[in-house]
Formats: structure tokens, C-alpha cells, sequence
DNA sequence: AGCTGTGAACATATTCACAGCC
DNA sequence: GGCTGTGAATATGTTCACAGCT
């Protein structure tokens, strides 16, 4: 199928991708029903969002793991790493500085900053702590194009001001405030206590919902969208 | 609207909420213009939403702000505080401990979990780190029927099974897998590498994407579902 | 006049069912 | 026989446009 991904589709991507990680050494080659149960979802979904790529399965046998994982990861655009900073060094903002996941999944932490002047000069995992005034040059000199965002919701509008200013054109927010941002900026938001909320709703009541936050629904057991 | 709230609307309701308690003091009524452009979504989509509950608003005024607060969180379960455990102390887990948003959203930290020997009487913010057996028993005192999970990938579906034989029934899985879990518990996973994968994605292009993780869409910048 | 509430139109997403290929 | 690829059917979600209340 050409053009245009489904944003479900591309919300899925990732999880097909986390999967494949995740599969024993033995495998060379992977059916789209045994992906599906894997990533908890149904047959049909996994063939119809793989038939967005160029497509790499074999009838009879199923898709091949390296061209497949290498086909989405390139289609997500991490077959090259991005560097990203840090705006923001509270709790979260530490906790992901030093976040593991970040590496094998495509993406470099190459600068870290705060408002603070009491936190500048600090470390948060092996970064020094900058001013956001130093972010401007960092990004020219680094090639950033990807900000995460962790500041207080108080902060967060400024600094994400600043962010675009400097040229940067994906934020990923965990600051509890719808942003306001130009047109050429993406922006995802990430709540914690929105993600609870959310969850407490199909607590109370016996509801079908499911696993995946972006997408994604689930067959078998209660996952919530 | 009598009936089955879209998971959709469901996944927005929190937003609003965030945004009338954004609101300066002044106002004592709200109209769907006003909050759409706050929520970043469409004057109609509100209506839609809202119309969805017991419905508060008034033709030609707006919705009244108290009784809109108190629907929406009557309607998400939390008009009462719930209680929360935290299973798996990494930097994500005792960051989730400290993060203060929790508290006004509807949720009370009540306990700390992991499994490795070094890390238990340890305290992560106030809490004191316990062994994952105290779990069974603290669920029963102290009314527990939430968790947010947060070990590493490997130790993840063992803690998780762990929680749900406990009688917990949602789970909030910051842990990269997807989990497996009997029908009647609820999940909702957060993944941070995912969520910049999917940033990463529309970085590429110029295409149009939406703000709220859960769903939702964004009017007039590029926010990425 | 102004704003809500909602049916109807449209758009997107999921699932089915089966033809096509290995 | 087994599994992919996909059109067609269904389900869910969004937006429009306007009637109805205040």
C-alpha cells in the first residue's frame, strides 16, 4: 500500500519493533499471528499495518526479522540516532536523563538544562546541568531536532517558547499543559496523572479497553487505550 | 447522551479537567470555544464530549465551571482519593514517587515496592522501599486497586503477575513489554522510548499529528496522537 | 444574540473473509 | 497447508450545520 501511514499504524510501529527485540536468538522469521499474540493484538492488524511498509513477508511463511526490523525502524526514522535534550531537571527529568531505554531505541541525550541557577553546574547522570541560554548554540553545534520537555507545568510554556525558538521541531511533553507551539513543531504530550485518571475511569466499571497509550486495542485482555 | 462513554472521550476528559483547574480565578463559566482552545481541540469536539455526561451546560452561557469539574471527575472515579502502589524502584519508579502532580489528581502514593534485597528499608521519598511479599497484605489494609509498575523490561511480567494475584485490576506499565494479564485487570502502558519514536516519526516529514497521547486531536499546530 | 446539544455526513480504524502465492 | 495481502464490511471517532433554549 503506498502513502500515507495511519497515525494508528505508526503508533503501533514501536511496539511491533519492542517485540521483535524481544524475540529468543533462534527465529529468523516471524508469522504475523505469532507477532499479534506477542504484541497483543489481532492477526489481520499486524498484516495490515506491515502492508504499509514496503512490504517484506513471505506468503506461506511469514516476514523475514532482519528486513523487517530494519524496514521499521527506518520508516520511524531511527535508523540514524537523534540527539535530544532535556529541558526541565526535577525528579522526572533526572529519572529520565539517566533512563536506559533511550540508547538502543534510537536516541542520544547530548545536553541538559534548567531555569534554575541553584541547579547549573550540577550533574544528572554524566551531563552537566546548562543554562537554557546555552541550548541555542548546543543545538546548532549538536543537531538537535528533538526536546523532551519536564518542567513544572508553571515553566513549561516558556521554556517550550524557547525551544522552538531555537529551531527545534519535536517536543515531547511531560509537563502537565496543553503547549502552545508554531505550526512546524510536533508536539506529544505524556501525563502521568492523566494516564492514572484514565485508568481509574475502567476501574470502576467493567470496561473493554486496551494496553498500547498512543493506539492500539487489545484481543484477549483488559488493555485501556 | 445516555450510555457507554467513548474510550475517545474518555481519554480527553482528564485534559479538560487539567485545563479548568488551569483557569485563572475569575470565571465561574466556561464555554465550549473558550475550552477547546485551551484543550487545544475543536469547539465541537467539546460539545460532543461533554454532552456525554450529565449534561451541565446552558444555552447561550456556557458550562458552569464547578459542576463541569465535579462531572468529570465524579465520572472518572475521582471524586475519592485512590490509593497507589509503586512496584519497582529504578530512577522512573522513585522519580513517580516524588512527582507531586499525583496528590491533586486524585491519587495517594500509599507504598513502595521492589524486589532486590539492597534497595528494601531504603526510602524513596517518604516511603520506606518494602519487599514485594508485604504487597499481598498491604493491599487488604489499605484498600489498594492501582498500580504503576516500574521495573526494568525483565523483571516486569513477574511483578505483574505478582500484582494482579493480589487482586489489584489496573496496572499502569512504564516497564517496555506488554504485559500479559487474566482478562478482568486493566493496563495502560507508557512507553518513553515509543512515545519518541513516534515524535521521530513525524519529525521526518511535515504531517499532522495531535497533541494528547491517549487520543485526541490538535486543531491548528502539529501535535502528534 | 449567543451558545449548547445533536443528528447526519464524513473520516479514520479495525476486523473479516478470502484470493493468491509459496 | 500455511500464511500474506487486501478489498469489503463494520465499528469508532470527528466535524458540520442547525434546531432549540435562555
Amino acid at each position: 500500500m503506498r502513502h500515507a501511514i495511519p497515525r494508528a499504524t505508526v503508533a503501533r510501529l514501536p511496539i511491533y519493533l519492542q517485540c521483535l527485540n524481544m524475540l529468543p536468538p533462534g527465529a529468523s522469521v516471524i508469522s504475523s499471528d505469532a507477532l499479534a499474540e506477542i504484541a497483543r493484538v489481532k492477526p489481520s492488524q499486524v498484516r495490515k499495518d506491515l502492508s504499509y511498509l514496503s512490504t517484506t513477508g513471505v506468503r506461506g511463511v511469514g516476514y523475514e526479522l532482519n528486513d523487517l526490523t530494519t524496514e521499521i525502524r527506518s520508516v520511524l526514522g531511527i535508523d540514524h540516532e537523534w540527539s535530544v535534550v532535556i529541558v526541565g531537571v526535577g525528579n522526572l527529568g533526572s529519572a529520565l536523563a539517566n533512563y536506559k531505554g533511550f540508547a538502543g531505541a534510537g536516541f542520544s541525550i547530548v545536553g541538559i538544562y534548567d531555569r534554575d541557577p541553584a541547579k547549573i553546574g550540577q550533574r544528572a547522570n554524566s551531563h552537566l546541568i546548562k543554562p537554557l541560554s546555552a541550548l541555542e548554540s548546543d543545538v546548532d553545534d549538536l543537531g538537535v531536532s528533538l526536546a523532551i520537555l519536564a518542567t513544572h507545568a508553571h515553566g513549561a510554556q516558556e521554556a517550550a517558547d524557547e525551544i522552538c525558538r531555537v529551531g527545534i521541531r519535536s517536543i515531547l511533553n511531560f509537563a502537565p499543559t496543553m503547549l502552545r507551539v508554531p505550526e512546524e513543531v510536533a508536539v506529544r504530550k505524556v501525563d502521568l496523572a492523566t494516564e492514572l485518571q484514565i485508568l481509574s475511569f475502567y476501574s470502576q466499571k467493567q470496561a473493554v479497553p486496551d494496553q498500547a497509550s498512543g493506539t492500539g486495542h487489545q484481543a484477549s485482555a483488559r488493555h485501556v487505550s
